[in-house]
DNA sequence: ATGATGATGAAATTCAATTTCATAATATTC
DNA sequence: GAATATTATGAAATTGAATTTCATCATCAT
């Protein structure tokens, strides 16, 4: 964790921005987060610790970090974005429209594929985001077919 | 494309729903736009053969259709979102970070990969999104590393 | 320390998206 | 084919996430 940290402050050094408690408290807080949280979420967290931390500021640190390749933006359809680390698992994810539950997987074939097409088009990828939206196990039996056809 | 007018129509009027000129002006505009086209841009299209719809009919209508399976929903990071038919190819996107250009390709081999996840979460999937964000052929040669690093 | 520049946070602003509500259009019943 | 019921519409108001502004504060280089 404290590697990391400094491997990011160095990052920002290098690109001609300075070290900010601030910033410091929110990364590592956001770093802590095990599930994809909404700024708001964040926010509250965050005062915790660090309570004199405004809301513009998880915004403008999330943004960075998503700009270093840290962090990944994820939009379930919920109004608000969630972001969630992008270190270790490039997971993605199963959106239920009924219930609204998320079901994280992660594929590497996927991955492999996608590498593929990048390569194919002289891209060079960054992040990805893959959502699968439908019904869940829960949701799906039979129910289904209404429910898609419901005009409101 | 009168059938398929016919068709929403009629699925429109299982649900509960009733036939609306406003509606089938969205409708059919809609399916004849060649690309991703936000709510905006629609909705002066749609003006251009039926002056007198507003802006959230366009809205509700896009909505329903997505709901329905017809539309799908899409965000470049732009602030407004953008729609796409979901009727013919599934096609995904490279997003490009730096210039905004976006090319469209289409996986049949990610799909079957997508269609054996779903599966095996007994997930029932009705549509998906796939965006992979990077740089492009003209700004990634060495720039992107630069880019990816500016902290602000 | 001093000056220069970046970062902060409260408040204001922007703007996409949604809700409200009175009216209009469409379907249903008789 | 009128009367009734229900849905759809659109202008305006509202919401709320995200961004911008700007005076102040913190950090860095000298």
């Amino acid at each position: 964790m404290r590697q990391l940290l400094e491997r990011i402050d160095r990052e920002i050094l290098t690109g001609g921005g300075k070290r900010s408690r601030s910033r410091a408290a929110v990364i590592e807080r956001f770093f802590l987060e095990r599930h994809h949280v909404t700024i708001e979420e964040l926010t509250r967290s965050v005062r915790e610790s660090a309570p004199r931390v405004g809301a513009v500021t998880v915004y403008r640190t999330l943004k960075l970090l998503e700009r270093l390749g840290y962090a990944k933006e994820l939009d379930f359809g919920e109004g608000a974005k969630r972001y969630e680390s992008n270190l270790a698992s490039h997971h993605d994810h199963l959106v239920c429209r009924k219930c609204g539950t998320v079901i994280e997987f992660e594929n590497r074939d996927i991955e492999k594929l996608q590498e593929r097409v990048t390569r194919r088009h002289g891209f060079q990828p960054t992040s990805h985001r893959l959502e699968i939206y439908g019904f869940c196990r829960k949701c799906a039996p039979g129910k289904a077919a209404e429910e898609v056809r419901c005009p409101r």
